[in-house]
DNA sequence: CGACACATGTAACACGTTACATGATTTG
DNA sequence: CAAATCATGTAACGTGTTACATGTGTCG
């Protein structure tokens, strides 16, 4: 659903060929998450498939190269994206969360080694993500924004991986079914539980 | 990524069947994101082709229920997932951080708008979800700790979206620089409206 | 010339998701 | 009995993703 709706939101702007789409898109998006020009194309095939977009309308350029062109039904949908929140249902299950989630629920695993493998690698990845949003202050404020963005994201993720430790320090020894903690479980130890 | 594991997880423990996997499942993790049946078969089914799980190896159990077990691969396989860390690149595009995006680079969109009905979204997702946190005290703990990791990201998000308004403000009135190079802009087309 | 980037596409796959078909069992 | 729930699956679709085929143009 991004893919699809930031091609249209470019489109908006008037016809554009394949790889000119992709390139606004990076520069819109700060190449965060690259863009392979192969789907630029797959996604375009589908929105030409959905009259969302219309391709060689007007036919290719002086270049040759194909143009893409916006419907109006295209300018529809994307109106109805940005008029819509992005709510919680609509978002991708948090595969981290559920990693915890499953690390507590089933024995024999290592909670404490999840969780803090975990923080290591989100801190790393955070202390990168601020030395580029550094490294960037004359940027498209568009850029910024979303490395912001992830940068929001992952001091959460921190702040809630600190709090999951916390939780299981309270939590040993309490209530169910007595994982085998702290260290790698005695090879056969696995006792059947019910 | 995320199902597929967890299912994985769950046969650790030992073989079980559909309905059970996911009502373990969703008691592991909430039902936050229920759990479609239907799934759980199409997944097990690709778990088999891959050799991650063995359907009927002893056979149905005695109500005639077709029982899954997980194979060593699917142990090595999910050892792996537990050690390996989730990372920036490994996660979706996020929907918002693009629309947002968008919304900046192309004409005709009125960004303050997308960013505070977002915030008015996030809010009240805010507030179900701490409604869903404290009408629950007792639960499983894993259960609550994916409760508190979404509660992280939306406060993270709706602080996000603050900053972004008062980078908008700061930005207002500057020009756009961007708009491409290559190619003759066709005559003014794009509506404001939308 | 040969390497490389530009440019357009197709094929195939992974994963999540839903809708449907089918039967057994439970329960009001 | 009828409806609901349990139970197992299949088919099909949407989106994202990669690998490949193919050709043009440019530049050292």
């Amino acid at each position: 659903m991004s893919i699809k709706h930031g091609l249209l939101a470019l489109l908006q702007e008037g016809p554009k060929y394949g790889y000119q789409l992709r390139g606004e898109f990076e520069v819109a998006t700060g190449a965060t998450w690259p863009l392979n020009i192969g789907q630029v194309y797959t996604t375009l095939t589908r929105l030409e498939r959905d009259n969302l977009v219309r391709g060689d309308a007007g036919s290719a350029d002086k270049d040759g190269r194909s143009m893409y062109e916006i419907t109006d039904a295209g300018r529809a949908e994307l109106a109805k994206w940005f008029e819509t929140p992005v709510t919680r249902e609509s978002r991708p299950r948090d595969e981290l969360a559920i990693k915890l989630a499953l690390a507590l629920t089933v024995p024999g695993v290592d909670v404490r080694a999840v969780v803090q493998r975990q923080r290591m690698a989100t801190m790393q990845s955070l202390q990168e993500l601020t030395r580029l949003k550094r490294s960037s202050t004359d940027g498209e404020i568009s850029w910024q924004l979303v490395v912001e963005s992830m940068i929001f994201a992952a001091e959460a993720e921190i702040r809630w991986l600190d709090h999951c430790e916390s939780m299981l320090v309270r939590h040993r020894g309490t209530p169910r079914p007595a994982v085998p903690q702290t260290y790698e479980v005695p090879a056969g130890e696995q006792e059947a539980r019910s």
